[in-house]
DNA sequence: CTGAAAGCGCTTACAG
DNA sequence: CTGAAAGCGCTTACAG
């Protein structure tokens, strides 16, 4: 492996130059960067990340948490992140919290990112608040993604789960339906995304809003996923008097719903309409109406968010991003939403 | 931040001590290792790992390389991988290249690698030659996972594609299909997975046992997802006597399938039956008849065998495995494939 | 079983 | 604009 003094002596300069010079610094003339440039290129020399995290006290990396990659937010969030930080030269750390209590430990009592990162990004992770101070303790530029728990100093970047929660009843009270349930995650799970607790807010504030009192054997709580929603569903049906409608608090409760309802015999939208919220890759294939949330671009702006402060010169401090940088949702209609039928 | 001499202090002993207790080297007295670990508990002291990895010439680190996160294939296979490597005190640093050339060049040309990494696990990511050499110069310890391009001396672990498309094939030959199309990836896209070509050739072989011959106008091309689908199948309706089957390449493809012949007025499977590969999360709730591939199994397993060699001492060298590692597929028949209709 | 000392390969004041 | 030298915080022979 070349070193940078195997450089600094085919370019005749000081290994300080070297390092000047490749990083772009400004104090380097044009004809000894130039010089430089050639020699590594020549010696196919790389930096040694090790040593210069050391000397520099710059990791160059950014730890980025989520509760599950298979989910279609989180992957998609992932992906633009990793394109933001590494456009921008920074590696990705990957902590996919999984829900096993043991990883959540490691990660958030700050065991797997001490000294190992320069920012963290918290996609959908609730904390304890002995987490938050260990957190804190760290001392490093942060950013949350859909969160439910600030931390201090942090920015976020979200979407208005309750207005997005809101919107989904509405078009169903539109259409007529008066018996809307609705199927959300559980908040018993320790790992749990909060998201879900704003939108039971938001849909029984938009049946207030509309004279009908929230009915507690409409409101069904289980896992943040397909099966969850299939299981909720079951449960729904197994009360009795079925709903006309299901607001189901993501569009992949949204497709166990489906898949439960089309198990028990009724027809969507004929029976019963289903809305979620997401617009998932297969919603379009399923037909599914749902309220669309931009995603890739939650996780752009909160890589950009993150990463200026850093270039910026000043080590991200300040107490800038107090309020949670929203971003806009909307309703699409397709095929699992239709009036409710007379009776 | 408290650093190696400060537990050194509190405990009394040398730092080269503190860094042998806290490895769990053999070579300290129990006592001794117990009075080590108390003083870092208490001072809560953490490695850095920048330090430590440029004194001892491990890194801890893992590059995986996926094509695009967001397909459930890889994500699958990466949440595998990360908590196969968490467990072992290894940090993931993700690569998705996304199409993007120039992510592909610092990956695959090993810029983003160089010194970063103490092993590399390349998921479905074929290789030109010269990625080739450029990854064996870096004398590091490998693994593909569902490769087409082979890198000599690292091992392989894959399902066998032939068969898997062989057994799909058949299942529709033996509903008594003979008009069966096949949809699949780009050969012209610089990032396709090869496992599609294996696919193919095993769809073309199941006609041939089966006396029919591989008709050019019922093979198409488009992208490997769900887009890449849709588009084939109306690529294929466009040409006029549709199939009475499609053997898509993957379930997402299958998936875009659905979604074509449902908006070309056909039905599934009483037009058209469809099958696909993966049993991709969401194929129950579309009834998507599939072959199952492990998916998870194909990440864990890599990762232990690209971890184990790194454990055992020496660096992984060594040219083992020399054949991959073959998973088992099967027929999974949901609600997407019938019987032909008689004409 | 333990310690003193060298060394890993960079970056950063400091001086010029 | 450039260089000599110290230092980042560990690990690893080596010696005992």
């Amino acid at each position: 492996m070349t070193r940078i003094d195997d450089v600094a002596r085919l370019a005749g300069v000081s290994t300080a130059t070297v390092s000047r010079a490749l990083r772009g610094l400004p104090t380097v003339s044009a004809d000894t960067r130039r010089r430089v440039l050639a020699a590594a290129e020549q010696l196919q020399y790389a930096v040694s990340p090790s040593a210069s995290r050391l000397a520099g006290g710059r990791t160059g990396s950014v730890a980025v948490v989520v509760p599950r990659i298979t989910r279609w937010f989180f992957g998609v969030v992932v992906e633009a992140v990793e394109e933001f930080l590494n456009e921008a030269g920074y590696d990705l750390l990957l902590h996919n919290l999984g829900g096993r209590e043991r990883n959540r430990q490691r990660v958030l009592g700050t065991t797997a990112l001490h000294k190992r990162v320069d920012a963290i990004m918290l996609v959908a992770t609730p904390l304890h608040d002995a987490e938050v101070s260990a957190l804190a303790t760290l001392g490093l530029p942060g950013i949350t993604i859909s969160s439910g728990t600030a931390v201090p100093s942090w920015p976020c970047v979200r979407i208005d789960d309750v207005a997005a929660a809101r919107t989904a009843t509405r078009h169903l009270l539109d259409l007529g339906h008066r018996r809307i349930a609705h199927i959300s995650g559980d908040p018993d799970d320790e790992l749990a995304f909060t998201a879900h607790l704003d939108r039971r807010r938001g849909y029984q504030a938009e049946l207030r809003a509309a004279g009908l009192r929230p009915d507690p054997g409409l409101d069904v709580e289980s896992g943040f996923d397909i099966d969850g929603g299939t299981r909720a569903t079951e449960e729904l049906l197994r009360r009795g008097d079925p709903p006309t409608a299901i607001f189901a608090a993501c569009d992949e409760m949204a497709m166990g719903a489906l898949t439960a309802l089309r198990d028990a015999g009724l027809r969507v939208p004929q029976d019963v309409s289903v809305i979620g919220i997401d617009n998932h890759a297969l919603s379009g294939v399923l037909g599914l109406s749902t309220i669309a949330q931009p995603a890739a671009e939650q996780g752009r702006l909160a890589a950009k968010m993150l990463l200026d402060p850093l270039a910026g010169g000043n080590g991200g401090t300040g107490s800038q991003h107090s309020a949670p940088v929203i971003l806009p949702t909307r309703l699409v209609v397709r095929h699992s939403t239709a009036p409710v039928r007379a009776h």
